[in-house]
DNA sequence: AGCGAGTTTGACAATCATTATCAATAAGGA
DNA sequence: TCCTTATTGATAATGATTGTCAAACTCGCT
């Protein structure tokens, strides 16, 4: 049976006050920060349980890093600010269907996918000048 | 100035010869098994390289592995195997319009995006009993 | 409240992919 | 051919994540 730890309700707090993703040594470093004497694998189990259970939301970084997120119920996707990690939750039932048809077009079944946008958003976009490498 | 290396021509041709995604490590024991003595890190920099210049795809596969493939020219997305790693390509016009409508939409720029399905293909799907565990 | 079984924790070791190091090698121009 | 210098490769280093296992704690039960 599943127990009902302080360690485990931290970790989900911790997650639910932050903005974008964050890594769970980030969020480990975080708690420590604030005082809680958690452990590193600790953090790690819970975000995995948080993720299984579907009230984390969880993606790889660009160098290999999971992130995680407090994720409202329900699948969707993110737009994501590469510059200062804004990000937006996005809906996208048309790409749902679209996956889904794909892969059962091509034979595949038990598809999952994998949909995520990242860009600058609007104030980030001002200060990369759009100009020259 | 780039030099050109029987070692670098030797990924290449690894990597052209395969069918879905691998990994360098991957890449590399095959390599090794077909007699080449190349080294693993030289493997590493080939790909990074062809992946820079355009040649290889490059992804992360859920367990976080780097994964490579042979890449014709232009943009598309793919259909994975999650069991065996077969791979399809596929072109998805519609996606990329949305991907950049959405990001447009939110005030983002310079949008690119991570399309990516994954699933149990055709022969897979019949092993893989979808009854309980 | 007290007890007991069994889950969870946490410090630390182990693992695994990837990157850095650096002397030796080899590519390509002169 | 010779020289300059990019490249190689064995290995160490790094860094995130998972496994280990005794001790601590939860929760149901009495």
């Amino acid at each position: 049976m599943k127990r009902n730890t302080w360690q485990r309700e931290a970790v989900r707090e911790a997650l639910d006050a932050r903005e974008g993703f964050v890594s769970a040594q980030g969020l480990h470093a975080g708690l420590r920060d604030a005082g809680s004497p958690i452990g590193l694998a600790t953090v790690y189990r819970a975000l995995a349980d948080l993720a299984v259970e579907g009230e984390a939301d969880s993606l790889q970084s660009p160098e290999g890093e999971s992130l995680y997120r407090a994720c409202s119920t329900g699948h969707h996707h993110h737009l994501i600010c590469r510059n200062c990690g804004l990000t937006i939750e996005i809906e996208a039932d048309a790409v749902e269907r679209w996956a889904q048809q794909v892969a059962s077009r091509n034979g595949f079944t038990q598809a999952q996918h994998v949909v995520d946008v990242f860009g600058l958003c609007d104030a980030c976009s001002l200060r990369e000048a759009p100009g020259t490498t």
